[in-house]
Order: structure tokens, then sequence, then C-alpha cells
DNA sequence: TCATAATGGTTGCACCAGCAACCGATTTCT
DNA sequence: AGAAATCGGTTGCTGGTGCAACCATTATGA
């Protein structure tokens, strides 16, 4: 058995433990607990660079990864968006609202579906893509500062697989897919 | 939008551009971000996470960090609890008014500061600590199966070196510090 | 062909979190 | 000692977010 340094890990449990459990086993340090410490780093990182995002350029987060996806890919409709992005499209909708008022995205109707529309930005939206996004991977530089290469790669991979494990584990709450049907 | 390799991915773009990269290069995939990788993944693993807390013993996450940080420490005042669960004291007040109204925490005042109140968990709260604890912890499980244990170290150990980081680059942003003051 | 289902997108509603103002208790400073 | 600052904790308010209902349009199928 591979032995964990930690004490609490119990990682000699079979995968499934069934809830049955010894009760008063609860060897459960908030810390030691990657749900919460991937939840909270999480949150850190993103509200310092929501922070830039606001004061230097008024936008939200959701508004972000709008103006990030489109800038990538030139036209998308809402739906492509909130996919890619992984947004409720709720979210897309209000925050490709305020883009539009903002004349920072620009909608086309689509003559093929008249269900959706055509995004892209505008030549002022484009000026802001290009503004912010040095300064999001400048950013990420900092924070990433002191790590290798090699352990930013795994990082990556070790996200990219539990991201594969989450949509196996529990493909309904992914906040992407908006078939609001299928629940 | 299952898998990584989707048709529009951008994978053969560097992996993580120069600290020089000009202006206007803007080499940015949001896929390849890791903030927003960071983000997506914490959501999703504390959705489904939450998703266990509220329906198996209708409880939320902060009442649940609560919970568990009474579990593990006996008796505290909720400032503690906020540094140590890294929650806003608004949060930390709302949630433990919650779990005193259920019977879940008692309160009891401390002669020797009456500002603060000692907090705990009462035997029924214990009993839902020992009946959760097992699930969150097979939960992890589940979800880092496929992990080695070398890789869940590796994780928590850039965690942890971004936590650090991002407690020297945005101090003030930390949830945990309630100091309104220090603005 | 026409009724029904599904799809892209919008919006009302309720909930939750954070900010900031506030309260009583304690500490600090003069 | 007394005023002022600080501290632990509560609460009103506001903004953002997801859910679910809804609208218009397109696809399906009897």
């Amino acid at each position: 058995m591979r032995t964990s340094p930690q004490p609490e890990t119990l990682a000699d449990m079979p995968a499934n433990a069934p809830t049955d459990a010894p009760p008063h086993a609860a060897p459960l340090a908030l810390e030691r607990f990657l749900p919460y410490r991937l939840n909270v780093i999480a949150t850190t990182v993103s509200n310092a660079l929501a922070r830039i995002y606001a004061e230097r350029f008024g936008i939200t987060i959701p508004q972000w990864r709008i103006v990030a996806t489109l800038g990538q890919f030139e036209t998308r409709t809402a739906r492509d968006i909130a996919a890619h992005a992984v947004m409720h499209k709720s979210t897309v909708s209000r925050a490709v609202a305020a883009l539009a008022e903002r004349g920072i995205v620009e909608r086309r109707p689509n003559v093929e579906d008249m269900r959706e529309e055509l995004l892209a930005l505008t030549r002022e939206g484009r000026g802001i893509y290009e503004a912010v996004a040095p300064e999001a991977l400048a950013f990420e530089r900092a924070v990433f500062t002191g790590l290798t290469d090699a352990e930013r790669e795994t990082l990556f991979g070790l996200i990219d697989r539990l991201d594969a494990r989450m949509r196996s584990l529990a493909p309904d709450l992914d906040p992407a897919d908006a078939s609001e049907v299928a629940r």
C-alpha cells in the first residue's frame, strides 16, 4: 500500500467508502481538505484579478471571459461562449447585454437561424482585449513566479485530470451545459 | 465540450509567453489561463460537494466550514473561525446564527472578554460533523482517484506556494483579515 | 401539414456574499 | 480618569448569480 505521509489521509480506504464509515473516525482538517484549499486559492486569485479588470477597464469577470473568448475566436454565439468559458447562459446573456450597451461587442443576427445572434468584438472591444490580455498574462506570471515551468505544466495536467474526473462524476452540474431539460 | 481537445483549442500555442511579450501579441487562450482554470475546477468541485451538504444535511458551505472547524478545535470564537476557514466575518456571523438557531452550535459568553463569544458544537452538532466528515472525505477520495499520493502531495505543495505568493502580492484581499480599518 | 418538442436567448425572482455602518466592550493614550 | 481608538460581532443594503419560466424560432414526427 502506498503510505501517505499525512496521518489523516485514509489513503487505504476503498475509493468510494460506503456511508457506514465509523462515525468517530473523522480525521478531517480543513487545511488538508482539497476541495476547500482549491476553493480558497481560486477565490483569492480571482479576486485579485477581478480588481485589475474592474479598476483598469471597468469590466467584470464574466465580461472579461466573453471578451477573451471573442478575442480568441472572432465570432461566436452566446451559446458557444457559455460552453467555452463555462458560464451559465443567463450570466452570459447579462454580460453580453452590458458589453453591447458599452459598444464593446456587436450583435449581428444570423440569417440562417434567427434564434441565435452572432457576437464579435467591436474595434473598441478589440482594443480592450489587447490592453487587458497582456495585463492578465503579467498577473499570471507574477503569481506563478517561483514555480518552474515543469511545475506549471504539472499543475495544468492535474487540473485537466480533475476536470475530466468531475465531468464523469457529476456531469449535470457543469454550468456550461445550459440544458435545463436534462435535469 | 466534454474534452479538452476541442476543435478550436489552439493547442499549438507556446505554453507560457515569455515575460517581455509585445502588447499586441496577446496569446491568451482561456484554457491555458491558470486563474480561469483554477476557478472553474474549484467551482465545479465546490458545487458537487455543496450538493452533498445541502441534500444530506441541509447545511451550506459556510456552515460546513464552521462545523468542520469546531469539530477540529472544540471551542473557538467567530473571529478564530473566520481566520481559520477564510471567510468574511459577516458570513461567519450569519452562518453561526443559522447553526445556533438549529441547535447545532452553542454560544457561550466569554467572561474574560464580553465582546466575544465562545462557540462549540452541541451534541447534535457533533453528530452532524461525524456524519458529514466521512462523506466529505469519501467525496475527496472519489474525485482524486487517479492521482497518485505523490501527485496529491504535489498539488498540496503547489497550492501552499500559491497561497503564500498571493498573501504577499495582495495581502489586503484575504477575506480572513476582517480589519476594515486597514484598507 | 400541423402539432409537439427542442433550441437560443431573456428576464423575474430569490438567495447569498461583501461592504460599510453600527453597537457594546475593551484597550490605549494623554 | 476620561477621551479616543480598537475590537468582536451584527445587520441593512446592494450587486451579482442561478433557477425556472418564458418568448420566438427551428426541428421532428405522426
